[in-house]
DNA sequence: CACATGACCTAAC
DNA sequence: TGTTAGGCCATGT
């Protein structure tokens, strides 16, 4: 999974990200010490090899929107499993 | 080192 | 509001 120090970074802070809550790649890359490779973030992302152990699910774009997903349910699954998580979050509370 | 790719961001039309 | 263009960063070839 050791790739390269910057994706473990990455992955590392989306693993910190609490369940419910999102973050936007920008924030992800501020997070990690570069708040201008965004894009390298998503790529970490994209790239990462757990993308199940990795909440990537939870990392949106500043939009709003979901960027991608390439574990189970992909983009769309994305979506639900970021309601589900608040859902979770919001019962906890 | 240079070129090409991508789950991005911002600005402009 | 939707699409296009340019710029930024890290990775792989």
């Amino acid at each position: 999974m050791t790739g390269t120090p910057f994706q473990n970074r990455v992955w590392n802070e989306i693993k910190n990200i609490p369940a419910g809550q999102t973050r936007t790649y920008k924030e992800i890359a501020v997070s990690i010490g570069n708040p201008g490779s965004s894009r390298a973030v998503a790529n970490a992302c994209a790239a990462n090899p757990n993308p199940i152990t990795v909440p990537c699910h939870r990392v949106i774009r500043s939009d709003g929107r979901h960027g991608g997903y390439s574990g189970p349910g992909g983009a769309s699954g994305k979506s639900a499993l970021i309601s589900s998580e608040k859902e979770i979050a919001t019962r906890n509370t």
